[in-house]
DNA sequence: TGTCCACTGGAAGGGAGGGCTT
DNA sequence: AAGCCCTCCCTTCCAGTGGACA
C-alpha cells in the first residue's frame, strides 16, 4: 500500500499522534454539543422542565413545553441534560426508559421528514419520499402505540417548521400535540424550542395553547454568567495554567456583546486554543482570542457563500459589481435585477423573475451577507436599499472561484439608469 | 390631498425529479 | 404501468404600500 517516497502528510499525522497536546486536555468538552454534569445558571430552567416531565415516571401524561430564548442561551443543552437525567433515573429505578428524539427543524424542515425521523426512532423505516404524510403519521402512531411507553419529542428551532409552510407546519404540530388523545398505550410529550420570539404569532391558536401548556423562558447570559460557564469548561478542556489570566473575561465580554451567546463563547475559546496550539505555544493569549474571532467570522461567511446556489451567487456578484461603481451609492432591487440579468445573458443561462430575485435578496439579507431594508422613494416607488455586509475579499476569494462565474469576469456591469 | 411609482410579499399553482402503492 | 404523493424551485398574479410630487 505504501510506496518508498515519504508522504509529507505523515509528518502532520505522526506529530499529532505522537505528541500529547500541550494546550488541550479534552477538546470535546469545548464543543457546544457536549452536555456537562452541571449546567451553571440554568438550574431554574432545568428544574422546571424536570418538574413537568416527572409525572411521566409514574405513568401519567406530561404537559407539552415551549422553551424560548435567544441563540446560545442554553435551551437545547438544558433539554438534553434533563432528558439524560431522566433516562439515568429510569435506569436507576428499573423503570421503562422513555424514547427520546431531538429533531433540529432547521435541518429536518418538512412535516414528512420530521415524521420519518420519528418513525426511525420507533424502529420503522419509511422511504425518504413517496408516501403521503398521513400514511407516515399513521405508521409512526401504530408503532409507538404497540406497547406502553413514553416518548419525549424535542423539536429544536421549531419555528423553522412553521415559517416554511404555515399550514403544513401548524398541521403537524397540531397532530403531535394532540397525539395522546389517539393513543391507547403509549404517551407523547412535546418540547418545542424556538429562538424567534415572534414565532408565536405564526401559530394557530389551537396549536399554541397545546404546545405551550407550560413555558420556559431562557434569558441571555450576562458576561459574569458566561465566565462561570467558560471556567467550568476550561477546567475540563484545557491543561492547568494554559489560559492567560485575561482570556476568559475577554471571551465572555465579547460573547456578552453578542447578546450573551454561550455557544459563540465556547467556539471562540476553542478556536483560540487551536490557534495557540498550531503556533506551538504553551499558553493561550488574548491575541489568540482576537485572531480566533476573526477566523470564526471569516469561516462562517466563506462557508455560507460557498454553499449558495449559482443564482444566489450571481445576485451577490451583481451587488458586489454595483458597489464597485462610483454611482452605486444607493443600490435598489431594480438595479440588482438589471445587473443580474446582464450577467446571466453573458454566460447564457436563464434568469429568474424579479419576484424570485427579490426573495433571494431577502434570503441574503437574512444570512447577514447583505443588508436590504425596504424604503420608499415617494412617487419613485418602494424598493429595497441594498448594501454588501461582508468583506469584498470574500467575493473575490469565494464567488469568483465558482467555475460559472469565472467565465464572466470580463463582463462590465452598468446601473439600470445608465441604459436610458 | 390625491396620484402614482416601483416595487413588496402573499397565495396559488406548475413541473421536474424522486419514490410508493396497487 | 398508472396513479398518486412528496419536496424543491420556480412563475404568475395581484393587492398593498410609503411617501414624493403635482
Amino acid at each position: 500500500m505504501k510506496n518508498d517516497k515519504p508522504n509529507p502528510l505523515d509528518e502532520v499525522f505522526d506529530k499529532f499522534l505522537s505528541e500529547k497536546s500541550k494546550i488541550f486536555k479534552n477538546r470535546d468538552v469545548l464543543r457546544h454539543s457536549f452536555v456537562p454534569d452541571e449546567l451553571p445558571h440554568r438550574e431554574k430552567q432545568s428544574r422546571l422542565i424536570a418538574e413537568i416531565l416527572a409525572p411521566a415516571l409514574q405513568g401519567s401524561i406530561p404537559s407539552n413545553i415551549f422553551c424560548y430564548g435567544k441563540t446560545g442561551t442554553g435551551k437545547t443543552i438544558v433539554a438534553k441534560y434533563v432528558l439524560n437525567y431522566l433516562i439515568d433515573k429510569c435506569n436507576e429505578m428499573n423503570l421503562t426508559i422513555p424514547i427520546t428524539e431531538l429533531i433540529n427543524c432547521r435541518l429536518v424542515d418538512t412535516p414528512y421528514r420530521v415524521l420519518s425521523n420519528l418513525c426511525k426512532s420507533v424502529g420503522v423505516t419509511v422511504p425518504f419520499t413517496g408516501l403521503p404524510t398521513d400514511e407516515v403519521y399513521k405508521r409512526f402512531q401504530l408503532a409507538l402505540d404497540s406497547k406502553e411507553q413514553l416518548m419525549i419529542i424535542v423539536l429544536d428551532e421549531v419555528d423553522e417548521l412553521v415559517k416554511k409552510d404555515h399550514k403544513k407546519g401548524n398541521d403537524i404540530l397540531y397532530d403531535l400535540t394532540r397525539m395522546n388523545y389517539n393513543l391507547e398505550y403509549a404517551r407523547v410529550s412535546l418540547i418545542g424550542i424556538s429562538n424567534d420570539l415572534k414565532f408565536k404569532q405564526y401559530l394557530d391558536p389551537r396549536v399554541l395553547s397545546s404546545l405551550s401548556e407550560e413555558e420556559c423562558v431562557f434569558d441571555a447570559y450576562t458576561a459574569n454568567e458566561l465566565q462561570d460557564i467558560l471556567n467550568q469548561r476550561a477546567g475540563m478542556g484545557f491543561h492547568e495554567k494554559v489560559l492567560e489570566a485575561g482570556v476568559i473575561p475577554f471571551v465572555s465580554a465579547l460573547a456578552a456583546q453578542e447578546h450573551g451567546d454561550a455557544r459563540r463563547a465556547l467556539d471562540l475559546l476553542h478556536k483560540a486554543g487551536d490557534i495557540a496550539e498550531r503556533k506551538g505555544q504553551e499558553i493561550v493569549t488574548e491575541a489568540d482570542v482576537k485572531k480566533g474571532q476573526k477566523a470564526i467570522e471569516s469561516d462562517i461567511v466563506s462557508n455560507t457563500v460557498n454553499k449558495m446556489p449559482l443564482q444566489s451567487k450571481l445576485i451577490l456578484y451583481s451587488i458586489y459589481k454595483l458597489e464597485n461603481l462610483a454611482l452605486a451609492d444607493e443600490i435598489k432591487t431594480g438595479d440588482v435585477y438589471y445587473a443580474y440579468s446582464q450577467l446571466c445573458k453573458s454566460i447564457n443561462i436563464e434568469f429568474l423573475t424579479q419576484r424570485r430575485v427579490s426573495e433571494l435578496i431577502t434570503d441574503l439579507d437574512m444570512l447577514g451577507i447583505i443588508s436590504a431594508s425596504v424604503i420608499s422613494k415617494g412617487r419613485y416607488g418602494r424598493t429595497k436599499k441594498i448594501h454588501l455586509q461582508i468583506p469584498k475579499k470574500v467575493i473575490t476569494n469565494v464567488v469568483e472561484k465558482d467555475y460559472m462565474i469565472e467565465r464572466l469576469k470580463p463582463v462590465d456591469i452598468t446601473l439600470n439608469k445608465d441604459k436610458e
